[in-house]
DNA sequence: CGAGTATTTGATCCTGATCAAGAACAGTGG
DNA sequence: CCACTGTTCTTGATCAGGATCAAATACTCG
């Protein structure tokens, strides 16, 4: 099935090449190795944690997953995406609750957090690794804070298409070109938007010549200026304009 | 002064006392103490890092603190609040700028983020204990996320007294009372709202007798499973009302 | 008690949500 | 390779929650 075959034509990521830092020890590295479960997850199913009560910490492998949490029965928010390479803290028994689920097929490493820290603790240098990571999933969410409390629908559309650029972008020369992974739906989710308003967006910026898409996932950034401009972020005197 | 003194008023909390767990060796205290740099800070002052380009670790020993984000020159959007007791992550050099503020007047313990982890990997419990704050931030910040990205101005403005009343209230039988350390300002920065429309969500609240407040600062939960309920947070089938 | 700021309340406006078709796409089987 | 079908996406019309603008009131502190 394509499953399979989709894992296999493109590449999967190892966790110790990808979090380890290069002089870990051979050691902890077998220890690692002896803690994380490999699970692989079809398109759109959810991923269960592994045993009961415990924060966990996800490897992906290969794969785009999306973390999603609920207001009553029919609102729900993605919390965080999470690409090949990435690691993803995934906690329990929180105030709201929340889902892990594969936007694509996808291969994962599910580590039990508790468990994952005590190894990394033997050997410093991996446990200040994993940390950066945490701190790096701090600054993530409180970008995301500041995106869904003060922008404007256009903004966020901005600000989202240049964050995908710099984790899943292929530059081409002055442009960058990337394949979504998501639905409009999965975008309109995690922007606190409606599908609509994400489409009508896309439109805008397809008719400035800020963007162009190709079929449904297919879309090149043809001024990465222009968009971080309107994306708001950093430089309060933007390139284009003022002095 | 009235900082001086009200600092001498209430307690003042020990960062040994409050992060690292009872085992700590007493060399590791020893570490930290050298480590940490405290500071002094009145109310709505900007709070510099210490040095250069280093994330930090700060310890609120006393008072309260804002993290705020800015977009462009006037929008704002509080990140987080830190209160009495609780350790903060400060990034510099991320996309979007921000500054740490002191809501109250404060007594802070600042640490380098490095300097701290590699004093804390020595002592594997410290550093799970510091990690494991990384964590709980992490969290915090995602159910930020949700609230700003699909809750109501109602459900907001709920969510935020059940989640100050957690750490800062003081249960008074059946009711929760609170002083309220940051101003209206403060509190629809946080939530993504206006000064306007959290008076109007308290006036709403105190008018059907979930809250009742004294003067400016003095708020006291009177029923606080129905301001559960409102918040939407958790219990799909509120306890008032269906089954 | 008075001055200055913070908060509340009221009236109107606007961005993005909702409701409703219609168009484009992907996946299937002939 | 193409027609068929269900889904996803786009576009249009209207609606509403919260923002904005404007003023009155209540605190706080000297």
């Amino acid at each position: 099935m394509g499953f399979r075959s989709m894992l296999q034509r493109s590449k999967v990521r190892d966790f110790e090449e990808a979090v380890l830092p290069p002089g870990t020890p051979q050691a902890s590295r077998l220890v690692f190795r002896s803690l994380g479960t490999t699970v692989n997850v079809a398109r759109g199913h959810l991923i269960e944690p592994l045993d009961g009560a415990e924060r966990q910490i996800i490897f992906i492998s290969h794969g785009t997953v999306k973390l999603v949490g609920h207001v009553g029965a029919d609102r729900e928010q993605i919390v965080a995406f999470a690409f090949d390479g990435e690691l993803l803290v995934l906690s329990v028994g929180t105030q709201t609750p929340y889902e892990l689920y594969a936007v694509t097929d996808c291969q994962l490493l599910i580590f039990s957090a508790g468990k994952l820290f005590r190894a990394a603790a033997v050997s410093g240098p991996a446990a200040t690794a994993i940390l950066d990571r945490a701190l790096l999933a701090i600054d993530r969410s409180r970008e995301k804070s500041v995106l869904l409390g003060r922008k404007t629908a256009k903004e966020r559309m901005a600000t989202f298409l240049v964050s995908l650029s710099d984790r899943i972008g292929e530059p081409l020369g002055e442009t960058i070109s990337m394949t979504l992974p998501m639905s409009r739906r999965d975008i309109a989710d995690s922007l606190g938007l409606t599908i609509e308003t994400v489409s009508r967006q896309l439109t805008e910026l397809r008719e400035c010549k800020v963007v162009d898409t190709c079929g449904r996932s297919e879309i090149t950034i043809l001024d990465v200026t222009r968009l971080r401009d309107i994306a708001g972020t950093g430089a309060a005197f933007g390139s284009s304009g003022s002095i």
